[in-house]
DNA sequence: TGAGTTGAGGTTTTT
DNA sequence: CCTCAACTCA
């Protein structure tokens, strides 16, 4: 038998059909559990064996996270290194467009990438720069907005009706944001993704040298994708036509950032022809969670119609424990966790803890630490937002591109240097008016504007950086910026300004683990250099490694738990008006993504769904009372076992204290 | 430059 | 009510 037999012999005949068709386009909807990180790899391998040159396959992910365990996963079944694959999320692949071809997209090599923390900034000068009463903006909405209407196919916005004034602001701020980018040699994350499609619309030999190179084409999570990877997508595809998207409607919970679900349910419009493959047997759930969740999803109407089923037969009842308040919704759910993890021997990680919001982790986290149970909160402070990182890739980030004015005017008095923001300001006006990068104004100040001191301060940190921008093109990376945070007065503002040893402590931690992490990149990478370690930083927010650890009950928010499986789950917080959140059921189709949202908990659960929520819930200084869920009343009533412990338990002292303390404050 | 005050807002988040 | 950010004053 040859080994392209015993491939295949692994799989079912809807993911083997789904492997096979290489020819043409391909929509593989796949239910949760059915199998579809394992069908992709293995239609990747299966390309490998056909042989499909493995610098022709281009794999597109969501998240870093994803492509990097698709890629182990290729590697192991395949043996095949996977160096010359492009396995990647879209806008690490966005960005390795840019960088070959950096020019033609009016950048310099060297650009910079602004990340969500840089556009704020960005949008908070501009605001101060128009004179509106800019109290009334908040800059976060407007770059939300900003965000919303940003046309795929031009630099134009395409704002839907609004009031007048704010279809203003939000015009002439979208202008100045743009050209501070442009004067910074910068891009944001929208633009590692249009700056590419431009080329590939305006430039026919870029476009086509893509479509030769990237013959066979996969997609993973295709509900996600928003109208701007779809276009990259076609613009690839649309002549060989060999794309194969995998995804399920029904787990399509990103609308409310953009993503398109009628990207997945037109794909067959998109490409005429396509073959459609169902992927409906689920490996992971109870039959009694599966039911449950597909008595749930069907209400949903502009869905694909699927039925998922699985082997497994029974299983335990759903159940939903109804606590008197929060806390006590709490300390039932991890009573209850502790309760089934010894009587089933599991380890805590296989317990998770989902809820709609960040901020329900608070009583949670408070009953785990008093039960001294080890939990991790998935998806909490990052590292690279912490301050110290942060000064410290902007240092880095100046190095590599003088034109990055926000990293720049970071830095430019951290240490403190003398340069008060009086300085910055006539330094900037300065610059402005020359039209010249702030950095190149450090060496030349205005001396009729600056103080003296200040201005031999500029002149002397641009000797600092230039020293440093020499040794760019000899230096290593890692030893660069060894150097750099040597010659930096940086930890001894740390031991100034911080208030205990131990913070003192962590922050220089936090940095030898960044050198740390420069140097492990350095071994890893074939050409190191640090522009290209700071792109790919940028890509890279999130410590994976560090979350979902052994030993620990995971407590996250839904959508960060989508594409995660536990033996056992508690989805908590499901009163009416949490779950789903009041605030989306007011938008458009909010209710039914909100409905996927619930659909998506429930079949992370393998063996054990329990449902919770809280009679009364104190929300802005009131008790309120709590209604279930309208979500639970469609889970068949035979599925579902009623709990109302909170009647019979005796609460203890201190929870009562705490109710009586909370009701007496409500009623004052 | 940092602690204290004021005021608004209170959903989900990767890249 | 609590939190976070922005502003104020010493």
């Amino acid at each position: 038998m040859s080994t392209v037999d015993a491939l295949l012999r692994d799989l079912n005949p809807a993911q083997r059909a789904a492997v096979q068709t290489i020819h043409g386009p391909v929509l593989v909807l796949a239910g949760a559990g059915t199998g579809k990180t394992r069908t992709i790899t293995y239609r990747i391998t299966y390309l490998l064996r056909k042989g499909i040159p493995p610098a022709h396959i281009l794999a597109l992910t969501f998240t870093n996270k994803a492509a990097q365990e698709m890629r182990e996963r290729v590697h192991a079944l395949s043996g095949r290194a996977t160096r010359d694959m492009q396995i990647s999320t879209f806008h690490s692949f966005g960005l390795r467009i840019l960088r070959e071809h950096a020019r033609a997209a009016g950048l310099h090599p060297h650009f910079s990438i602004y990340d969500t923390n840089d556009q704020l900034t960005l949008v908070k000068k501009a605001l101060r720069g128009i004179s509106v009463s800019w109290k009334k903006f908040r800059a976060e909405e407007i770059l939300a907005a900003m965000q919303a209407a940003r046309s795929p196919d031009s630099d134009q916005l395409i704002l839907p009706p609004r009031d007048a004034l704010e279809t203003t602001v939000i015009q002439s701020v979208w202008e100045r944001y743009r050209a501070a980018l442009r004067a910074a040699n910068a891009v944001d994350f929208e633009d590692l993704l249009q700056l590419p499609l431009r080329l590939f619309t305006c430039e026919p030999r870029i476009r086509k040298q893509y479509r030769e190179q990237f013959t066979h084409i996969l997609v993973d999570e295709y509900q996600d994708t928003n109208l701007l990877q779809f276009k990259l997508l076609y613009e690839l595809a649309r002549e060989h036509r060999n794309i194969c998207v995998v995804g399920d409607d029904d787990q399509s919970i990103y609308g409310w950032r953009g993503a398109e679900v009628r990207n997945i349910l037109d794909f067959e419009r998109h490409f005429p022809g396509a073959t459609l493959v169902r992927l409906e047997e689920t490996y992971r759930s109870t039959a009694i969670i599966l039911d449950a969740a597909n008595a749930v999803i069907h209400r949903n109407s502009a869905r694909k119609e699927k039925r998922l089923w699985t082997a497994r037969k029974g299983g335990l009842s759903i159940r939903c424990l109804v606590a008197a308040d929060e806390l006590s919704e709490a300390e039932l759910v991890v009573a209850d966790l502790l309760d089934r993890r010894a009587k089933r021997n599991l380890p805590y990680s296989a317990c998770a803890i989902l809820l709609r919001m960040n901020t329900h982790t608070r009583p949670f986290e408070e009953v785990l630490r008093r039960y001294r149970v080890p939990y991790v909160v998935v998806g909490g402070t990052q590292f690279y937002d912490r301050k110290e990182i942060r000064d410290f890739l902007a240092y880095l980030r100046v190095l590599v591109n003088p034109q990055d004015d926000e990293a720049l005017l970071r830095i430019i008095n951290v240490p403190p240097r003398g340069i008060g923001e009086t300085t910055v300001e006539r330094l900037a006006a300065h610059a402005a008016q020359t039209g010249r990068p702030l950095y190149e104004c450090l060496a030349t100040p205005p001396t009729d504007h600056v103080q003296p001191a200040a201005a031999r301060s500029l002149v002397f940190l641009h000797h600092f950086l230039e020293d440093f921008r020499r040794g760019l093109p000899k230096e290593q990376p890692a030893a660069l910026a060894r150097a750099l945070w040597n010659a930096l007065d940086y930890r001894k503002e740390l031991e100034t300004s911080a208030r205990t040893t131990e913070e003192i402590t962590n922050r220089l931690a936090n940095v030898e683990a960044l050198l740390e992490a420069i140097a492990t990149y350095e071994r890893r990478s074939s050409q190191p250099s640090l522009e290209d370690y700071l792109q790919f930083i940028t890509l890279l927010r999130n410590d994976d490694d560090e979350e979902l650890e052994d030993g620990k009950v995971p407590v996250m928010t839904i959508h960060a738990s989508k594409g995660l499986e536990f033996s056992c789950v508690y989805l908590a917080c499901c009163d009416q008006g949490i779950l789903p959140h009041a605030k989306s059921v007011a938008l458009p189709g909010g209710l039914e993504e909100e409905r996927r949202l619930f659909y998506v908990a429930m079949t992370r659960a393998r063996d054990e769904l329990t449902i919770s929520y809280p009679r009364t819930r104190v929300r802005y200084g009131q008790v309120e009372p709590r209604h279930p869920s309208e979500f639970l009343k469609d889970i068949p009533a035979h599925l579902l076992e009623w709990h109302h412990n909170a009647d019979q338990e005796q609460p203890s002292e201190e929870e009562t204290a705490s109710y009586l303390a909370r009701l007496r404050s409500a009623l004052r």
